[in-house]
DNA sequence: ATCCAGGAACTGT
DNA sequence: ACAGTTCATGGA
């Protein structure tokens, strides 16, 4: 990590292969979104850290990502909390040239890898946030899904109001776990989904479930079963989750329906892409399947 | 209206 | 192992 405390603000450093309008584009998909706001070329982000709510504002200046505390001044141990939050954020560990190499020999991602140079694999830091996003989005349209993720936050969610306006944190996993299937069931969360999500919360709760426990396995495929044990996660949570919560490069949501429309779309198709397809297409993508598609995915967004 | 949406579990073979 | 069915609701 390479940053620099100037205690009333920081600067984050990124390395060379960082395009922060990209991640912005991305990060602004949604205008139902309430985990962020993008206001001006500037964004905007409530986190909690050792309990303590810190929200800051970023900006890109000279090279660097300026980072601006709103509320309180967090001290010098949650400054470097906050310097790491945003590092693991905006994936900057990856380094991008391997990627960058290999898809100079591909048809499909040289154009967009050009196009879109810069941009990271924007992750979500907190485990639970990302396996209920994922739950959420099975099946539905991303519309419908974004209300749900809001009627979540806003009716379980911590806030803090700052002139006026108000920014969230996802709830927590203690929150949901003591919830039963009929509250979530009020936000026309469907029984199934909001089973997968207690569970999951109660997992959590008592430690079956977490961060360190999933990754302390290393190998892939280790990681992908025993996320997949879980009631509620399958192939495709499985790897959206080790994509974009435990930076998985190589993870590879195949079935994924915004992967076959932009595929489609690419490639002008007037049909999506079968499995074999994907396969085929993919057979050169070794390591960087992730980055693969979630750059598929920008493609989405132009 | 009708189809389908950033799937997963369940059932029957 | 594999294919078909059900869940559930809104968006286009």
């Amino acid at each position: 990590m390479n940053w620099n405390d100037c205690q009333s603000y920081i600067k984050i450093n990124p390395p060379k292969e960082f395009n922060f309008e990209e991640c912005l584009v991305y990060l602004g998909r949604s205008n139902q979104e309430v985990l962020h706001e993008i206001k001006e070329g500037s964004l905007y982000k409530l986190i909690k850290v050792n309990e303590r709510l810190i929200l800051f504002k970023l900006e890109y200046i000279n090279h660097y990502i300026k980072v601006e505390f709103l509320n309180d001044i967090p001290n010098k141990n949650d400054r470097e909390e906050v310097a790491k939050y945003i590092w693991e954020w905006f994936d900057l560990n990856t380094n991008l040239n391997e990627f960058y190499a290999l898809a100079n020999h591909e048809n499909l991602l040289k154009g967009i890898t050009h196009k879109y140079y810069g941009l990271r694999m924007i992750s979500i830091h907190d485990l639970f946030e990302t396996i209920v996003w994922a739950i959420l989005g099975q099946q539905i349209n991303l519309t419908f899904a974004y209300t749900l993720k809001r009627r979540i936050v806003e009716r379980y969610g911590e806030s803090l109001i700052i002139n006026g306006d108000t920014y969230w944190l996802f709830p927590s996993y203690e929150e949901i776990a003591i919830l039963n299937v009929d509250d979530l069931r009020q936000l026309q969360i469907t029984m199934k989904k909001a089973e997968y999500i207690i569970g999951i919360a109660k997992a959590m709760k008592t430690g079956e479930l977490s961060k360190e426990i999933i990754v302390e396995q290393q190998d892939y495929q280790e990681v992908k079963k025993s996320l997949i044990q879980f009631r509620g996660i399958g192939a495709w949570t499985a790897d959206y989750v080790m994509m974009k919560c435990l930076h998985y490069t190589n993870s590879f949501p195949i079935a994924d329906v915004g992967l076959h429309n932009a595929i489609k779309q690419l490639l002008g198709y007037d049909r999506k892409p079968t499995i074999e397809e994907l396969e085929e297409l993919s057979a050169r993508w070794e390591g960087w399947q992730g980055y693969a598609t979630f750059y598929l995915w920008r493609s989405l967004y132009d």
